[in-house]
DNA sequence: GTTTAAATTGAAATCCGTTTTCAATTGGCT
DNA sequence: AGCCAATTGAAAACGGATTTCAATTTAAAC
């Protein structure tokens, strides 16, 4: 989803919930879709006080709850017992490849995994809602390739 | 592995880390594997006070620790925050499927997945380590099957 | 069986990320 | 401009995990 639609997708939201655009609530979007993706609220934080030392941590928490329940947003957990926030694309899932070393994170999409997912599922009569399939490694960099 | 041969390679190790066998690792031993898994440190903690009430938090949390370090148990998480622990088969890996309305924890495996992941992170210059794989959704049960 | 040094225990304190509180401020309507 | 509700940010509260520390227990030495 491009960035134009994005922001007006959070704006039709707002809109529609009786909420209010706000200063805070523009620049923390805007420097949301300008990072590379799984910022955890802290990193963005400190990104958004490099520019504007006058936000506050609880707003960019709350900010970032708010796109994830208007679905511009996703949240995550990768371990490390950060929640961590991505731009969704929406329509396609996908999974993640996470560098042990670097900490690296490739995402990545496979249907015929997610077809024996549900296959798999079936045979234990589960219906399946969403699932979560993280492959932790080393990447090809940090093997010194 | 049998709850016997499990309880003395925790002896084994006890042994040879140069620790003590106590009698609230005995006990906190037994309980865990009397239990059904996925136990939460409070659960564990909760089902050990109502048969012995002179058993500290702090010991289950460190003795479950000490499970995972010596290889019989494992610690996962399914996304309510809590750290939960299994008795580990540890030979054969194994996924989960997490019922999102009961609650239950049910475990897969599936050599299929398992090869496509490899083949997957292989085409992104990873090598998988280990991986985390679970399944959200509905049982037969909650589905009033 | 005593002694002794080291490991263990449990209550309470601390940590650390998340979430809430609340008085002050701001947005957006009339 | 004036009003009311939403928003903000600093600080407090929260919740699970972890550590501290004085008292206790273990097990090896005597």
């Amino acid at each position: 989803m491009g960035k134009v639609k994005t922001k007006n997708k959070f704006k039709d939201f707002l809109l529609t919930q009786g909420l209010k655009s706000t200063n805070q609530r523009e620049l923390i979007l805007e420097e949301f879709l300008r990072s590379t993706s799984h910022l955890s609220t802290e990193e963005l934080y400190l990104r958004l006080r490099r520019k504007n030392p006058r936000i506050g941590y609880a707003t960019v928490h709350r900010t970032l709850k708010l796109f994830a329940e208007c679905g511009i947003a996703e949240q995550r957990h990768f371990g490390d017992g950060q929640a961590r926030y991505e731009a969704s694309d929406h329509d396609e899932h996908h999974d993640h490849l996470i560098c042990v070393t670097c900490g690296k994170i490739v995402e990545f999409e496979d249907p015929r995994i997610e077809e024996l997912q549900v296959e798999v599922a079936g045979g234990h009569g589960f219906t399946i809602e969403r699932h979560r399939l993280e492959l932790y490694g080393c990447c090809s960099d940090c093997r010194q390739g």
